[in-house]
DNA sequence: GTCTATATTGTGATAGAC
DNA sequence: GTCTATCACAATATAGAC
């Protein structure tokens, strides 16, 4: 499989804008056209940097996942408390929706996951693997710190904060309200820490 | 717009075998040719009983949302409590991810929501405040018999539990997991409402 | 209500010139 | 790398016979 780093520049802009169109219409509702239209490029040149459709969003959630794990580095290195890195953390998801209510790249593909190529559906899967390792061990930090009480499992509360958060883009697409997934994960964390 | 109540026999069938394919591949990945081959007539006969896609889809989330209604309205004569209730209404969910890791028909649909025509994506919207509003009045009865002990509104916490469940679906699908949206609800139930 | 046939448009993909 | 031209096919949708 291609790796994003080694891309053109060219190409990186047609991942950059295949990336917003897989996050607003999802896999299948976005074509080769609607790519070469943002780029400024004909079809035929998007086939040279990207022959199948599966390689290019294949690399747009490979760089997407890439960019997450960045993100959770930097998280860690700017914050030191669990809840503190959590609230962090939700605000990745505020900060995607609150650009034209966009979904996360892998909350779409997770949702028509049985209907797409194998080499897109593993990129997806990985991407909530690494975040909910990622989760798991802030949480059981935390726990350990006395700074989350629940008594819950390090690895469930990881995992319901995630899916509260990826819902919240659901629902609040679905409900054609600018509110972000930010009150959904302050009630989770509000309610679950104290 | 048509309603589900005042189609015929073979019209449902078409109804049935759309649902399906919206929960598994979402609007944009199922066409009129696969609805014909799974009721087994051809595809122009679709189009008699549904002109356009759009009408057939709606009439999907339509039927679904009258469907969830009763179900809420079965779950208040069966459960007088409101953590009962909850805790059925979760089930819900897990009915539907069992069967072939099906996604709600409005968490699909939501997902796509900003590129489906007006007449389902209202109805779409139409279903998530159906369910808030319910779970809205069933947390702030719990939270007035001192049943749900959480400090945070009826609203926010209603919110939270929709998207807890929707988004499990997502994330269970997207890891190629067959754990169902239950833990979910009971991390939910367990560590935020008491 | 269902069918065959067809119109029309869109889609992923390729060949080959520049 | 990009283009024009084109392919093969699939999609939504309609006309009109039975």
């Amino acid at each position: 499989m291609k790796h994003f780093s080694e891309i053109s520049p060219t190409a990186v802009r047609v991942v950059d804008a295949a990336e917003g169109l897989v996050q607003q219409h999802g896999y299948n509702g976005f074509s080769y056209d609607d790519v070469a239209q943002l780029v400024g490029i004909k079809k035929p040149s998007i086939h040279h940097h990207f022959p199948k459709k599966e390689e290019l969003v294949a690399v747009v959630a490979q760089r997407y996942t890439h960019r997450f794990r960045e993100a959770l580095l930097s998280i860690e290195g700017q914050h030191a408390k669990a809840p503190d890195r959590l609230i962090a953390y939700a605000a990745l998801f505020e900060r995607t929706f609150a650009k034209d209510r966009r979904l996360c790249v892998c909350g779409m593909l997770g949702a028509e996951s049985d209907s797409l190529p194998e080499a897109v559906a593993s990129e997806v899967e990985r991407f909530f693997k690494v975040n909910l390792e990622w989760l798991k061990l802030v949480v059981a930090d935390g726990q350990r710190a006395a700074l989350i009480t629940s008594k819950s499992t390090a690895e469930v509360l990881a995992e319901a904060f995630l899916c509260a958060l990826e819902g919240a883009m659901v629902v609040g697409r679905g409900m054609r309200s600018s509110r972000g997934p930010t009150e959904v994960g302050n009630t989770f964390l509000f309610s679950v820490l104290t």
